[in-house]
DNA sequence: TTATTTTTTGCAACATTATTGCATTTAGAC
DNA sequence: GTCTAAATGCAATAATGTTGCAAAAAATAA
């Protein structure tokens, strides 16, 4: 699963600013924000690009978008990609830490009539392991 | 379920803006935007009041957020008023209505260990019945 | 009713996140 | 190496939300 390969396979572009996205990304192992995703990389790229980068990645679905509340944002890779199932995801309310539970498949609704769903979003709210032993 | 009575309860002074809010929001009947109420509101009100009188009604309990994606913000009753179970909550990406599916109740999930939950969101998003018909 | 105290409001300034247009640069193909 | 389409960086703009402070309003007491 590497970078340049990924990015082929969707005929996008190598360019530095993507390769290094997408390599971050895979190492981190769980969703990270666009802040700590650029601590990670090498170059210094304008936001512009970032968020353009991230929308292309999107589009086409490579990574995918985790959001908490309002403001808080993180890109993890895509479903297709690391072939995991639909899963709910963790978000700890004292370090902002956001953990894929792969092992939680989304269950499937029954909606009213007229309805036609086609996305599922399940954020669990709580305290990791860590915060919870700094008390 | 006047606005005047559940401010006194919450002990919270009796504005206009507040008693403004929860007219429109209890009138709704379904979540609304920060702009839908302003839009339903007689007098005008500065951002800043709003958004300190969206923070005061949340933090009493009074009303709650639901947030879809980064941007859209929704406000509605708080479950202790209304004396609804949780619920998951349907969005409609054509028109950006958001409704809470009263009839769905939030499934319990059970967390690896370590892990300690205390708020569950479900979004599910579709087509509403209104758009599905537009085609 | 008036005076007093505390809270709320409005304004200005500021912060953050995100988008758009345009000129410049780069990646990939020839 | 040259060419062309796509991606980048920069400036400007927009939307959302927060903070400090003075003025206004609400609840309380006199």
């Amino acid at each position: 699963m590497k970078p340049a390969e990924i990015l082929n396979t969707h005929k996008l572009k190598r360019t530095s600013c993507r390769e290094g996205i997408l390599e971050v990304v895979i190492n981190a192992g769980q969703p990270l924000s666009e802040n700590e995703i650029r601590e990670n990389l090498p170059g210094n790229y304008d936001r512009t690009t970032f968020y353009r980068s991230f929308k292309t990645l999107e589009e086409h679905q490579i990574i995918h978008k985790i959001v908490i509340d309002n403001q808080l944002v993180k890109y993890a890779l895509h479903n297709s990609i690391t072939h995991k199932q639909d899963h709910a995801h963790f978000y700890c309310n004292d370090c902002d830490m956001v953990k894929c539970l792969d092992d939680i498949p989304v269950q499937k609704y029954q909606l009213p009539d007229g309805f036609s769903d086609n996305e599922t979003e399940v954020i669990i709210k709580g305290t990791c392991p860590k915060c919870k032993n700094k008390d």
